[in-house]
DNA sequence: GTAAGTGGTTTTAATTTGAAACCATACGCG
DNA sequence: CGCGTATGGTTTCAAATTAAAACCACTTAC
């Protein structure tokens, strides 16, 4: 049932996340959920996919412990689904594929939403990578580095 | 051929983009541009996927001007596939994706790498959002805003 | 000339997707 | 109560996508 990016490969950091999210509604899924959307009904309407496909998208994001499905809030015998922590931690994410889009995607004339400060109503900064004593970071700037992390069975 | 997300909601500056990167392999691919891979078999050894989806992983990328095919550079009678200033501006999404899984996907005592700034060899910055007077911003600090360029035909 | 390496395409089967139909529960209300 | 409607799914089935493997063309090595 879940899809399984089956390689030696897999545990690179990216495809495991990849793993989760790299499918074409469950972002899509998550950013309603970030604009406050709660119930099956809603997700459905406001993407307008298949109930099946809904379905089985939440499950995933379910199992993968990206949202949770409460029981009620309103009173409604019905579920409801809400971000995890996890699920929350793909704030970043998501205003990535926006700005790219943003950047990308629309003509300069073309109507297109930005995204802005809900404080002063402004443009948001753009996201950069940046090190430890605040440069900017490119591409060429970084590198992957294996980590162990240091447990307290540091001794040999 | 090309994938669709067929909606009114396509334009919303998040499918938009999804639509060319949506995929599990696509950014897995790009990852792999970013890491020095040009030719057609090193990303393909280095992924472990079919060579008829990694042509039409290729030519969707292609499509998208996210990569380019340009003609050689040692010779070779053949193409390399390298990123575009589209497929660059990928830089921030992949990094975002990297670290959520570096939070969310390892255990703490679990092998994994860590982006670290190649100069200094330290760990990177945390992506964050960030308005234009500095504050730190969460998904409830923003708001999207239709926006209309201001072109030279701003005249009525 | 023949074998092996690279870069694909074609063929075919398995998996996934998606539209529509179906079903179950709850609610509104005359 | 009895009936229509809304919500939240599951099931069914056809169509599209994916993936493995076979095949093919061209080039280089020997």
């Amino acid at each position: 049932m879940v899809k399984r990016i089956s390689h030696k490969n897999s545990s690179c950091g990216v495809a495991r996340p990849l793993d989760a999210i790299g499918d074409g509604w469950t972002l899509l899924i998550v950013r309603d959920a970030f604009d406050g959307l709660r119930r099956f009904g809603e997700f459905q309407k406001s993407l307008g996919l298949a109930k099946n496909i809904l379905a089985a998208r939440l499950r995933n994001l379910i199992a993968h412990g990206i949202m949770d499905a409460v029981p009620a809030s309103d009173g409604s015998p019905y579920q409801e689904y809400v971000l995890t922590k996890k699920g929350r931690g793909l704030f970043p994410l998501l205003v990535a594929i926006r700005q790219w889009g943003e950047d990308f995607f629309f003509e300069p004339d073309e109507a297109h939403v930005l995204l802005v400060d809900r404080m002063r109503g402004l443009p948001v900064q753009k996201l950069e990578l940046r090190s430890q004593d605040g440069r900017v970071l490119g591409p060429e700037d970084t590198v992957v580095h294996p980590v162990r992390e240091p447990t307290a069975s540091e001794e040999k």
